[in-house]
DNA sequence: ACCTGAACACCGTTCAAGT
DNA sequence: ACCTGAACACCGTTCAAGT
């Protein structure tokens, strides 16, 4: 122990919210999130939070926020590769988006909560937007590669992003258990890329 | 009005409950829904719920068991057609499943934070696999009539409940405007069903 | 069997006051 | 600027008691 003495200002106290709530989101569920108990955990008064997060949606949205970042590292890495192996790079951020809602359920599920809300903060929806970007750009870049079916690419990212998100609930749903995710993501995007590939286009 | 003296059993509280708790779910979301509120709406004390719902996440149960029943129903009605053209006939129950997120989406939502539950009660788990049976039951159809690839039709269903989901809730958030949802959904279905389809199977 | 009223242990939020 | 302590208006749940 450095100090006996603990400051007046806890100095940390954002930082540690944030970090203490996202804990307890994942252990207990937003439901049970508790500011007064996060207080308590961190040893102080249930008013400290006020400060930071004027209000508890504040305090998720910025949860929200954090998470989206994270995540757009996460898919940014996954596209990166700059191959015309379309399919794989598809593939690729799909199934980073799933480790990520696999590690991060109860997170994932108040990002896509946060989603709905009527008055979205900026940062939310900056995060947000960067995070969806990167789908919607490689499909760009496949179809300047006459690799991949022409139309609006953001419409035609709807159709993976419909899949992904539809296969996050049913993976974290655990219907689909453990290791098979592997092989069934791969064989489920299989055919939706078939329907998105040229090669089929007038079979 | 019938009488002036109002009975002391209110005689129909549960069903109130179930309504009036619908009404408020899609009104002001589950967050704000409250048993107490719920009770003074009805004229009853707070206390009354508890013999009907000994818990709140009772009557989210019972509200979520409704939903999935509700659901099947129309799902059946979707799924009814007899014909041979299987494409058409999913596209229905799709339409099905996501005209009822549109109208019911809190609902919808509700049911499926349900199905994460620890300890779902027997009969949400029964409604809820009625509700799903209608999509795998078309494709086992399908493969016996030589019109969908071969393979378990459980697991071929899953690529399409992942699809609609995810159209449910990029549609939910309002991503895709009202009309252009009848112009989208088939198009987007088209593109996963062309990679179900054996007619695509060698191209 | 069904409902009431009081009680208990929690919440989020506000606000004057302290450092 | 950041935190505290008391106060306010809510909750869900329990339980003896009423009908």
């Amino acid at each position: 122990m450095k100090s006996a003495t603990r400051p007046y200002h806890h100095g940390n106290l954002r930082q540690e919210l944030l970090r203490a709530a996202e804990a307890a989101l994942e252990a207990r569920g937003v439901q049970q999130l508790s500011l007064r108990e996060l207080s308590r955990e961190l040893g102080v008064s249930h008013a400290s939070p006020q400060r930071h997060f004027p209000t508890k949606q504040d305090l998720l949205n910025a949860l929200a926020t954090a998470g989206f970042q994270r995540f757009d590292s996460i898919a940014a890495k996954a596209a990166a590769a700059s191959g015309q192996n379309f399919h794989a790079r598809l593939t690729k951020v799909a199934l980073a988006h799933l480790g990520f809602a696999l590690k991060h359920p109860a997170l994932l599920a108040l990002m896509f909560e946060a989603k709905r809300q009527p008055a979205m903060p900026p940062e939310l929806l900056t995060a947000l937007h960067a995070a969806f970007s990167h789908i919607p750009r490689i499909l760009k870049e496949g179809q300047d590669a006459g690799k991949i079916v022409p139309g609006d690419p953001y419409r035609l990212a709807l159709t993976i992003g419909a899949v992904v998100q539809g296969l996050v609930a049913i993976s974290i749903d655990g219907k689909i258990k453990g290791d098979s995710l592997k092989v069934i993501v791969p064989e489920i995007l299989g055919h939706v890329l078939n329907g998105l590939g040229t090669s089929k286009l007038k079979a």
